[in-house]
DNA sequence: CCGATGGGGTTGACACATCAACCTAACGAG
DNA sequence: CTCGTTAGGTTGATGTGTCAACCCCATCGG
C-alpha cells in the first residue's frame, strides 16, 4: 500500500535483522530468569548494581545513574522489590532512605547470575567471536554517543508538544 | 559484594555497552515517535506491516508470524488500535476477521515513516558506515539462528516450571 | 528573613505485556 | 458419528513503564 522505500535494501535488512535479534535474545534471557527464579530483566538490574557495590547499598539516585531509568520508574519498581523481600529502604542519617540488598536478594542474585553470564556467553560472545564483539561493543558506543549528541541539539531544553 | 567475574572484562564491556546501546536508541526513537505522533513503538510496527501489504489488509495471525508477538498481545492491542481508529476488524468469509489499515492509520504511518526512517538512518545506518551495518546485520541473524536453535534443543516440548 | 529554584523522591492514572484460562470451529482417528 | 485435539482468537488478572503532578527540603539572591 504505501510503496515509498524509506531504508534502501541493505539498510531495511540489517536494521531489522538487528531489531529482531535484540527482541529474540532479550525475550529468550528474561523468560528464563523469570521462570527459574521469578526475577525479571528490572529486578535483574538493580541487583547487579546492588551485589556490584561495595557495601551492598546504594540511594536511589545513584541506581538511577546506574540504570539510566526515569526516577518514577526506580521509585515504583523498588517498593515492588521491597515488597518481594529483594531490597530494603532503610532510613539513614542522610535525609534520603538507602536501598539496601537482602540476604534473600543477595540469595536471589548470586544462583541466577552464573547461569545467565551462561547465556549470553553461549548466545552472544561465542557466536560472535572475540573480534566481532569487541567491534560490536565499540559501534555500540559510538551510537550511543550520537543519540545523545542528537539530543542535546535537536531537543535540549524542555520540549513538549514536539520538537 | 558478589565478586565473581561472571563475564571477563572485555565480554562484559561489550555487552553492556550493546544493552546501553539497544536501549539508548530505542528509547529515543520510541520518545520521537510518541511525542510527534502520539504513536507507540507497538502500533509503528502493527501499522508498518499493514501498510506494506498488497490490500492493507491481515489476518492477526499473519500479524503474529510477522511480529513475533503473543497472540493475548496482538489482541490486545488490536482492540486498543481499533478503538483509537487506526484499524478496523472487518468480518469476512472465512471465520476470522480481518484487520484492516483506515484512512487515519494510512495518514498516521505515512506521516511518520519517513522521519522515523530518517532518524534510523542518521543514528544507526550512519554511525556504522555501510560495512559495520551489513556485518552487524548478518551477525544479528546468526544469533537469532543459535537462539532458536537453543530453544529448540534446552527446552523443547512444553516447559513449565522450569526448564 | 523571604521567596524562587531545583534536586531527590513519591504517587496516581493510564498504556502496555504476559500468563493462564477459556471459547469455538475444524480436524482426524476410532 | 463422536470424541479428543488443535489452531485462531478473546478475556481478565497482574506486573511493569511512562507521564504529569506533587511533596519536601536545601540553597541562594535579594
Amino acid at each position: 500500500m504505501a510503496n515509498e522505500p524509506w531504508l534502501d535494501d541493505d539498510e531495511q535488512k540489517a536494521w531489522r535483522n538487528f531489531l529482531l535479534m535484540r527482541r529474540t535474545l532479550e525475550t529468550h534471557l528474561t523468560r528464563h530468569l523469570q521462570r527459574e527464579f521469578g526475577l525479571s530483566a528490572s529486578d535483574f538490574e538493580i541487583l547487579v548494581n546492588l551485589s556490584e557495590s561495595e557495601t551492598g547499598r546504594m540511594r536511589a539516585y545513584e541506581l538511577g545513574a546506574a540504570t539510566q531509568w526515569e526516577k518514577s520508574r526506580m521509585s515504583h519498581h523498588l517498593t515492588r522489590m521491597e515488597k518481594r523481600g529483594l531490597i530494603r529502604k532503610e532510613a539513614c542519617e542522610s535525609r534520603y532512605p538507602e536501598i539496601v540488598l537482602t540476604d534473600e536478594g543477595l540469595a536471589a542474585i548470586k544462583a541466577c547470575a552464573p547461569i545467565h553470564a551462561g547465556r549470553v556467553r553461549e548466545l552472544f560472545v561465542d557466536v560472535l567471536g572475540k573480534d566481532r564483539m569487541v567491534a560490536l561493543g565499540e559501534a555500540s558506543a559510538e551510537v550511543v554517543d550520537a543519540v545523545e549528541k542528537h539530543e542535546r541539539t535537536s531537543c535540549s531544553p524542555e520540549v513538549r508538544g514536539f520538537c
